[in-house]
DNA sequence: ACTATGTGCCGAAACGTTTTGTCAAAAGGT
DNA sequence: ACCTTTTGACAAAACGTTTCGGCACATAGT
């Protein structure tokens, strides 16, 4: 890189002033002890000079890079997951840090050895980004660091993290069927025992006991999360005489199985099934006909959330740590309407 | 976080040798100037002091921090587009050098801003990255870096880029339905005026001439490049009554969309009629049923090829500028067959 | 007039490395 | 035995900042 020939000592030349009052000046430190003139005349030698500070040598000296590191499992695999970096990246650009993306690809020796090269940069912290919701070990190595989890939890009570409120997802999910008349509603889920599972199972619950709806757990039907899934799931309910005439389905995903199970079951969407999935997975939710009501992941909203938690955490006096559940919103397209026959 | 504590001087206290004793061991200097003994001695004080070199302080002696930016205007938006960050990271990664990421939001301003970020940071050198190929205008800030473009091209001949192979891959697409025997092929393209429309059409037609068809400018449809544009291109084309036997659709979004087209019209995929999609995009590609023949953007090599390319580039003896065209593999799923009638 | 108290600025010491030049001792050549 | 080379190591000077302690000088207080 064409480096920044032009020093501070440069401008301390130009200005007739010493090194130090130039970097007091530029740096408008608190105990002023420097004229607003001078301060102004450094000030405008330093502009007319094209002077930029080097930050590896200030980060040296205050022993801070400025850097934070994000550290994912699989990155590339997961589309939305994009957003929990991007909402990490901004608002450390608005507080003047720099993030560094890694992704292990999963694996332990690789994760490790990527831990000790941010180190060696001398990051200030990490955050440590799962790309499902799960529950995590922390690695030993980032013990001594500052570190927040996104879409992960672990057990170490002093170890911040964000994850989604996914009980509140679902309620809204399935309290937009209510809303809109239904009684009889399945919930097409993912049989892998990961938080959301439990958790939506929960906010499902809770949304049809709130509704005065008495339970059915033959209306549960979980399958493997893929399309695939999605569509056996949903075909499985909709094959019954006593067929719901709304689907809460686990993810965007198997509300694309379930659109093709409702077709091939010869029933129309939303105007005899309406769905609801989860994830708001943009290329599929609205790439469906009708397009997909869904609920939003928080995905910008955690990596905002933990980013902003991870520069208190390396101020002077870090606070103590904390952890938070941050709802989505529902996203309402097409594929809800009032149930058929009234 | 927690520093180092432990430094250089440490070692070579605990060694029992000069501090440049230590540097030189640890680094393995080719100069050697050090007994295999010291070395091994140094070696092995440095691993049990849990010595960790301070790369700040490396950088600032050395002029480089061994950390490359990755600049994007919106890398949210585009889903796949993380597979190119991913394969500089992991060809940067191989290289020990750190990637930062940054997002403009097409914001030339806040770009701008950006730039000077990372080169106060003194990034060693930049990957400029668009999220779709286009051909874009180099920022000045720019100028005085080492950058290479990826997913975009410039005037400036002295540059680096990398883009995909869009004539290739066309060629690819058409040529697989080619292969199974259709002579009637739709292509339902983008209106857009980027390279990637005018490219692929290139492909379609030298495909087409190649296999000793006809010209015929009526098979080609363009539209918005959405799913409902890919729907209409595609209807428009299937409502005929010389329809063709297979379509080759602009991107796997607006493929969605003819699969859609080719249901309403009554078309069984793909025994009716063969559909190819561009881009890979996996949860609509494996999602649709059948699943999606369609070729792959190859983003993660473009994004590996640029990183390499980048590092060269700071090396002491930097090459000439080079530009690429890669090429993307054709995903073979279901959606091709042999026409029907034979 | 003489001490206290600010003010405005500066010199020099960090921060943790790499790298250059030097030097003593050992080895080798005649 | 004497000169030359090689070897192994080191001291010190960078790299570009921030920051601490202090020094003049002015202002104010008695």
């Amino acid at each position: 890189m064409a480096r920044s020939r032009v020093g501070i000592a440069d401008v301390a030349a130009a200005a007739g002033v010493s090194i130090s009052t130039v970097s007091v000046a530029l740096n408008g430190v608190e105990g002023a002890r420097v004229s607003a003139e001078t301060r102004e005349r450094v000030r405008s030698t330093a502009e007319s000079l094209g002077y930029t500070p080097n930050r590896l040598a200030r980060g040296l000296r205050q022993r801070s890079s400025g850097i934070m590191g994000f550290l994912g499992e699989n990155v590339a695999t997961t589309p939305y997951a994009v957003r929990m970096i991007l909402g990490a990246q901004e608002a450390l650009r608005s507080a003047g840090r720099l993030m560094v993306l890694m992704d292990t690809g999963g694996d332990p020796a690789l994760e490790s050895r990527e831990i000790m090269s941010l180190r060696q940069h001398q990051v200030d912290g990490i955050l440590y980004a799962s790309m499902f919701h799960r529950r995590v070990r922390l690695p030993d190595r980032l013990r001594e660091v500052p570190v927040v989890l996104v879409d992960a939890e672990t057990e170490d009570e002093a170890v911040s993290w964000v994850v989604p409120d996914e009980d509140a997802g679902a309620r809204a999910a399935v309290g937009e069927l209510v809303a809109h008349g239904h009684r009889r509603i399945g919930f097409v889920t993912n049989e892998d025992d990961i938080p959301a599972t439990r958790l939506r199972l929960r906010g499902y619950e809770a949304a049809r006991a709130a509704a005065g709806i008495p339970a059915d757990p033959t209306l549960v039907s979980a399958g493997p999360p893929s399309t695939e899934g999605g569509y056996r799931g949903a075909r499985a309910l909709l094959d019954r005489v006593d067929r719901p005439t709304g689907l809460f389905c686990f993810s965007d995903v198997m509300a694309m199985g379930a659109f093709r199970a409702a077709t091939d079951a010869g029933l129309r969407i939303p105007d005899d099934v309406s769905i609801v999935g989860y994830d708001n997975l943009r290329e599929v939710a609205v790439g469906l006909f009708p397009g997909l009501t869904t609920v939003e992941l928080p995905h910008y909203e955690m990596g905002a959330w933990a980013a902003r938690r991870l520069i208190e955490l390396t101020s002077p006096m870090p606070p103590p740590a904390a952890h938070a559940r941050l709802r989505g919103r529902l996203i309402r397209r097409e594929s809800v309407t009032t149930p058929p026959h009234g």
